[in-house]
DNA sequence: ACCTGAACACCGTTCAAGT
DNA sequence: ACCTGAACACCGTTCAAGT
């Protein structure tokens, strides 16, 4: 009940919560703002905390960011899954996994910015992110090869159809954050090409439509 | 031939050519590193000048990187246009466009992380630089435009194939653009597919003969 | 017109110390 | 086991002053 026992106005000297509090503070900034936005002393601020209190939960700045990186390819990869279960015709499958995406960085903008906009090129250090990120690409690789398996697919290197698929899946969702270039385009070029759902939608049906005569 | 007339060892207090050697720097360091390495304080203290000095040739760290960012749609506005130029056959032209990507990452590098690893938004601040990659989209919605109506053409929505081209072709650019990643999946899932142009040139390839039966 | 130096409000990170 | 405070070496940016 003195001044010594409570520092910062808080009930007790352990925070309590504190790793999960940095991680939800992260994923608020993120939602808004980009990566450059987030720093660590904010975020110990933010949680009152002193600054260097977060290095007792994580090693440094990239190992939060790490974090992040792994809940989303996570819960990808879990959509994706689902969909390898639950949905029996490849490219109608193929067609979801593709709206997948889009769908996630939508529901979840602030994991999709650091998945896509921070490299954790460390592949010995994150090694359990690598792998779940290596099982999401799995899954589209597989109903590519079941694709071009059926009876009236063309005539494609599977290699080259599951690399054109990622690009495909990857530069649309990398375009479509981008709400302002977005509008941008409609105003110059896309008057009839509808909303972001709408775009995703077509424009993987097309790349499924291009595996088959 | 006093030591007031020579700050920080140079034979005239003006730097006399300050603007291109920061820029220069910072092409130099984003050639190794990125965007996060990037730091007028080091740029400064790489051409012996005081810390306060690029931002009289800058208004700020952002003006920087969009004359950075600029420069490098320029160029890539170039070579496309070039082909425009040269190249009547619009399929063949097409898959030059998409390669030309890849190739120009591979040339200047620094240019090519700026350009898509850093947003502009503000499309009233720096609308010279989004007339330029309003070009260069232009170019390749005009070609893809020229692509469909050929005979053997399919039946596919223009805006959709447009959009589907630069989608296919900035996902490949992301993609390629990060060598360690090239590197992994080529130990896991892609053991045929070749180098980085090599890739490059069939999934456009691909995506070319996508447009027609 | 171009550059400097001091200053302000930020960073990430380390380390000895506190509870 | 978890947190603090001071410290170090960085940032971007402003502003009055120097040449």
């Amino acid at each position: 009940m003195n001044k010594w026992c409570c520092p910062r106005g808080r009930k007790t000297y352990h925070h309590g919560n504190l790793r999960e509090t940095l991680i939800e503070s992260a994923l608020e900034i993120l939602k808004e703002g980009t990566l450059a936005d987030l720093s660590l002393r904010a975020l110990a601020r933010k949680a009152g905390v002193s600054q260097t209190a977060p290095y007792r939960h994580f090693e440094d700045k990239e190992a939060l960011i790490a974090v992040l990186k792994e809940e989303g390819m996570r819960k990808l990869s879990a959509g994706m899954q689902e969909l390898m279960e639950t949905e029996p015709d490849p490219l109608e499958r193929l067609h979801k996994l593709g709206t997948k995406y889009v769908e996630f960085a939508e529901i979840f903008p602030a994991h999709f910015k650091v998945m896509f906009e921070y490299d954790l090129c460390d592949y010995e250090k994150y090694s359990a992110l690598h792998k779940v990120s290596d099982n999401s690409f799995q899954y589209l690789q597989e109903t590519v090869d079941e694709c071009l398996a059926l009876p009236d697919a063309r005539k494609i290197d599977p290699s080259v159809a599951q690399f054109g698929a990622w690009s495909m899946v990857h530069g649309l969702s990398v375009l479509l954050m981008n709400q302002s270039l977005i509008e941008h385009m409609k105003k110059g070029h896309f008057e009839g090409l509808g909303d972001r759902n709408n775009i995703a939608d077509q424009v993987t049906r097309f790349f499924c439509n291009s595996l088959v005569k």
